[in-house]
RNA sequence: GGCCGCGUAGUUCAACUGGAUAGAAUAUCAGAUUUCGGCUCUGAGGGUUGGAGGUUCGAACCCUCUCGCGGUCACCA
């Protein structure tokens, strides 16, 4: 039992005994520095059900605490805060018990349970993946982590877009342009081929623009009429309908995309429990609407689309079928939303799409709610903020966009200029090094990106690229390797549960950071947020560089001091280990 | 213009979801370490939390107004 619950019952005794009141929940935070003790109770909360004084009640409700909850060995009471102070034995034990557990802080999942789903990635197959798309990778992929941790049962999901006039246009530009290069034969990415087909094509439809301009159209005419746009809508039929020519080229082009996209991920470090492929999807929702029409939820236009009326709902008129009876983005949305749940049994939905798109998430979840869909109450949107650039944002067709290997190289070069000068990697093979420059450089990066709130939008400036001092994934890194360092020069045996000694305050603090590590997980699972995570690994190695710079481990004098903190040394290196894993970071063992 | 989000030290971010004197990092300055890795540690200066009202024991957080930035209001996804 946790020394938060048996307070926690104490205190509702004790407003049973005093008052005759029932409480129902106690209000904790950890004690300020500046003030004595430990544990603090926030007695203002009480004034709701006790009238009176609150230093009066602080100050019965300490001498209670302190009569009958063991722990408890003294107290005071500033304002409406009662402070406890709490024994250093309950510490050393708590430590003890800590130490004992070997996944501590996660809760494994129960394997019988609804399982929850998170979308993430999910790119369009007409260009590589660039800095945005890893801001959403990361985020999808550490919070399914998070939630994983969390004792959730959590499939990782991706749904490609592998289908509509963006892919056409990339097929026929290869087509008129290509000259049959591959990737084996031009030795590019297949994704980087495929996109340079894309803007190949934006490139010469321009053109035909200008020039239709120039006989006298208007710019949404020459817009229209552009030949190569025609040409690759009439693709597009020809691909709903089946057209082999058109669907084997589809299936190179998309595969040498897909073989693309596997190699970034790999080296971003993120992967999928199941793909799904908007081309065997885009049909789903139409039997949905058609129902919804009945049921009166929708109503039909003249042109015979088909709308839902949000007004009351302080939103507007949405479509949901266009008049020629074909799907657009929310059809396929809802479609797609009901064939999850009933495939998957599933508890929680939770998409990984920037804030762009809260609008329509917003009208999905409002539209499956209204279609009597239960489940609408658990579908999240994790909603993120754009990635801007010092010049701006990021404009695929203008070249501004930061391209996602690209991107990963350079941070593995910057690792690689810092190690060689300060790293301690003697008997370190080549391919040792390179590995562990990709660690490093990776680190800072997914650091930089996943410590910040979801919601707000990031400068991200690659000249400066990225700091590797301070609040940042390689500091904590290193930490890590400090004490790996210790653990190898520790030739003694440290395994003994050692009781009866004095803490130092800055052993007792840590214990207090390891302490919240489970809570704390939680709280980012159920918020979503891996800069939660990032906060408290940060906090945690920060008290312990402190604790390192003030008592001697190795060259401690008394024997069970000395395995004690050896012990705790350890016990921290594991959860900056475990809390690493869930922000998709690695941690190295020299650096 | 309607709706949504965001405004916190020079800069990059926090603030346990309404709690004590708003904290870190960075940069600047001043110190520490005969020692287990000097990518460490300790300290100083730096703030009208965009602004103005309100709610209450208590507001960066909730409400109203206002200013700034961004997004969105497509039969694109």
């Amino acid at each position: 039992m946790s020394i938060q619950a048996k307070l926690t019952d104490a205190v509702k005794e004790a407003f049973k005994a005093q008052y005759d009141v029932r409480i129902e929940n106690v209000e904790f935070q950890a004690t300020r520095k500046e003030f004595d003790g430990d544990i603090t109770i926030v007695v203002f909360a009480f004034l709701r059900h006790v009238k009176g004084n609150p230093i009066k009640i602080g100050e019965d409700l300490g001498t209670y605490l302190k009569e009958n909850v063991s722990e408890v060995t003294d107290f005071n009471v500033v304002k409406g805060f009662l402070n406890l102070v709490i024994s250093e034995s309950h510490y050393l034990d708590t430590f003890n018990t800590i130490n004992a557990i070997a996944n501590y802080g996660t809760v494994t999942p129960d394997p019988d349970q609804k399982a929850d789903m998170v979308e993430y990635s999910s790119p369009n197959t007409n260009k590589p993946l660039h800095l945005g798309h890893i801001r959403n990778n990361l985020l999808g992929y550490s919070v399914a982590e998070i939630m994983a941790a969390s004792g959730k049962k959590v499939f990782k999901t991706q749904i490609i877009n592998d289908r509509g006039i963006h892919i056409c246009k990339s097929m026929l530009a290869w087509k008129l342009f290509g000259n049959g290069e591959t990737p084996e034969s031009t030795g590019l990415k297949g994704d980087k081929l495929v996109g340079n087909y894309y803007v190949a094509f934006d490139k010469a439809y321009k053109a035909e623009i200008k020039v239709l301009m120039e006989a006298g159209k208007t710019e949404d005419e020459a817009k229209k009429q552009a030949p190569l746009l025609l040409e690759a809508q009439a693709m597009l039929l020809k691909w709903e309908a089946g057209d082999e020519e058109v669907v084997t080229l589809w299936k190179t082009m998309n595969q040498w995309v897909y073989d693309g996209f596997e190699v970034t991920y790999k080296e971003l470090g993120v992967d999928f429990d199941k793909n799904y492929y908007e081309s065997e999807t885009y049909l789903l929702g139409k039997d949905i609407v058609a129902d919804g029409l009945k049921k009166g939820i929708f109503f039909k236009k003249e042109d015979n689309s088909v709308w839902i009326d949000l007004t009351a709902d302080g939103l507007d008129e949405k479509i949901v079928l266009r008049g020629d009876g074909t799907a657009v983005y929310m059809t396929q949305d809802i479609g797609t939303a009901i064939e999850r749940f009933k495939d998957f049994d599933l508890n929680e939905l939770v998409y990984t799409v920037g804030n762009e798109q809260d609008y329509h998430f917003k009208v999905l979840f409002l539209i499956l709610k209204k279609l009597g869909f239960e489940w609408s109450e658990n579908m999240y949107h994790l909603s993120y903020g754009m990635v801007d650039l010092p010049s701006g944002k990021m404009k695929s067709r203008e070249g501004t966009v930061v391209d996602a290997d690209d991107l990963m190289i350079e941070m593995t070069n910057t690792a690689r200029t810092i190690s060689q000068d300060l790293g301690k990697l003697e008997g370190y093979s080549e391919e040792e090094k390179e590995a562990l420059y990709k660690v490093i450089g990776l680190g800072a990066l997914k650091y930089y990106i996943l410590k910040v709130d979801p919601k707000r939008r990031i400068m991200f400036n690659p000249e400066e690229s990225v700091d590797f001092n301070g609040n940042t994934g390689p500091f904590i890194q290193y930490t890590y390797a400090r004490i790996q360092s210790i653990l190898r020069k520790a030739t003694f045996d440290y395994t003994a549960t050692i009781t009866g000694i004095n803490l130092h305050a800055k052993e007792i603090h840590l214990i207090k950071e390891l302490e919240q590590f489970p809570g704390v997980i939680q709280n980012a699972a159920a918020n979503h947020s891996p800069a939660l995570i990032a906060n408290y690994t940060y906090d945690l190695v920060k008290a312990y560089n402190s604790f390192y710079q003030t008592v001697p481990i190795l060259g401690c004098e008394n024997l069970e001091e000395k395995i004690f903190r050896t012990q705790l040394s350890a016990k921290i290196a594991a959860t900056i280990k475990s809390g690493f894993k869930l922000l998709g970071i690695a941690v190295p063992e020299r650096m």
